[in-house]
DNA sequence: CATGAATGAGCATTCATTCAT
DNA sequence: TATGAATGAATGCTCATTCAT
């Protein structure tokens, strides 16, 4: 049974297998075994076993490891978003998503993929909860806003289907659209939705510059 | 090599071979493996292997069977849609969607979730065509929507939202939202983007009555 | 239970398959399979059983087949070389033999490596039997080579090593010595031997010539 | 991918799979099974793949320990062999070889038959190598020889035929000739192809004697 | 006689996991 | 704590052979 990581070292370890995983999976696809991740990380199986019980836990980590980095990443655009129209601010999140998931050799992309399709789901709470607050932030500085509708049903929507196209697209090899065809697409999604609570002024129209 | 069923046996053999693949799949998960297809069959590996070449292959038929039973069960819906507003038949084509999903003990779900997840993406572009004719279909006969834009890329996403997030609310045990909503706000996403080419008339107006 | 051949079209059928087998050993290798066979052959594998009691003795009439045609080679081959004296004859033989060998892509260089290898030696002693013939024949004519000695021993090594060396020789891809070489070396070989028993005259010397 | 072996029980644990090969071979045939071999080594299938990749490495170890055996053979007879004259020092290692192939209930020989009728060919350059050096050596001390011919082409030819001729005529249960038969004919066969490179003289003829 | 669908024992190989050192 | 040799159940797949039609 692993043992708590209560020392400095053993943290470093845990984060060592955590990061070759995804090595391992950007490397050698959704099949890396448990000799390949411990090879990578350094060390060797036994000490695998020493802090992840088995081979399901160290994807739990890997998971959770994966939704914590896109809310940093929401954390971090937070500031840039809130200065521009939801559409724009969409495209830009989008984007930024994007190029996460194509990090280091699409380490993400591929790990989240076999996250959708595994028994376990994706869990997005806490992104939904992270954009939750940034469109209640935004709705606080523009009062239009003030009487959208089914925030909660379509902002787990609109996160589950941000996450699934996006990953879907940059999975396909030929895919029908291009990548600005599906951000503006999904822009244009999240900007009729909050249109259709608060009819467009100018001060945010895009579409009709 | 597989030999083509040359007889009226091989053919309901093959038949057989998927069917038990979806039941298999259904009971044992995602791993299920060919010794467990051939005995839910009632055939021999050795007879299994007669008609697919590979494993790979069985999983493409079943892929092949899911997107074809969609194609079809857009078909049998079209008449009943034609006649309902966007949202409406957005509605009634979800709600059947997520019947077909749900049919033998959800088969078709654990299936599709299978596809999504493998290496090999998610084969949408049937049911993309099949919706594309029904759409078409339906601007014929209201003028108003004949500005409609976009239609490849937004047919793209909603197809693929549609899917997407089907599977993942009806595979999740504990969603924080119900089915219903879920509808609901799929269908409006649809509402919205067909009322941003063609503004809405009374005739078809839901959600303000 | 294979029934014997009585009729004129079981012993087509027969030689049908025997026909097929070294077509199926030349293109797919010595593990070809009986279905391959089979098909080659233009019936059913049913109809494969029905004349060959299992696989082994399709192997055996192949080798049997083998040893046949050697048997005609050196008949063929006889009237030409007992006119030349004993090392051209025996290069002549070779060549001839390697033809054969190569012939029909190979098929009787593949199968004859193949028995060799087997659990049942190759079954030399008709080709040992003929060259005897042709020995003594020519013995009966050069009173010289009377005296040979120890004649048995020496046809079962020269025969074996004649088979072994070409099959070795026209199997490896890239041989140290040459063809030729290897025949030269071999009729030096028989040369040698039959000077040892009588030493040359002028009348059968090639060399000094 | 097999590990190297780091340990010293490592370095045991492939010397036991090798010699549980030729053990496996030795008893049930040619198509000795991994789970024979790991069986008779006394250890899991899991440690046969950490040692080998496949089955054919293994093949390839027995392969070369054969080899390797057989030039440690030559080179133990050699001190014996130069006091003695070509025949009777072919006879030696003849039999010596004889006496290798038939050790231990025969393993070496029932491997090295496969290993002839394999895709792969019987690999003498290392024997052929150690032979040659004898040879040269032995026309170092008699300048008699100096004259001999064709060397290379003559070194092949008598190296594989002695191998060849040894494992055929010793897996042949009912052989036409003696294995002294076998000895002194290939004896011959070496001395007259010296002889006809150097005539013999008193000092080294032995049929004569 | 012919067919070919069905069989299933058997094979090579993988890999998560354990445990003696 | 760390190691890595050892494990062995499990998997995908082959193919000679049988037998109902």
């Amino acid at each position: 049974m692993p043992r708590k990581p209560q020392q400095r070292r053993a943290k470093a370890t845990v984060e060592a297998i955590v990061e070759a995983s995804f090595r391992a999976v950007a490397s050698h696809g959704t099949h890396a075994t448990t000799r390949q991740i411990a090879e990578i990380a350094g060390i060797s199986i036994g000490s695998l076993y020493e802090y992840f019980s088995n081979k399901e836990a160290i994807f739990s980590a890997m998971h959770e490891r994966f939704i914590q980095d896109v809310v940093i990443l929401i954390q971090e655009t937070t500031p840039t978003i809130t200065h521009l129209p939801p559409d724009q601010g969409t495209r830009e999140l989008l984007t930024q998503f994007g190029a996460l998931l194509q990090r280091d050799e699409g380490r993400y992309l591929k790990v989240a993929r076999k996250l959708v399709g595994n028994d376990s789901l994706l869990y997005i709470e806490p992104i939904r909860h992270m954009l939750l607050q940034l469109v209640t932030a935004f709705i606080m500085n523009k009062p239009d806003y003030a009487t959208i509708k089914d925030l909660p049903t379509m902002s787990y929507i609109m996160v589950n289907t941000g996450i699934f196209m996006m990953l879907h697209h940059l999975s396909d090899p030929k895919p029908p659209i291009s990548f600005e065809q599906l951000c503006d697409g999904l822009a244009g999604i999240v900007q009729r939705y909050i249109d259709s609570a608060a009819p467009p002024t100018r001060s945010h129209q895009t579409e009709s510059a």
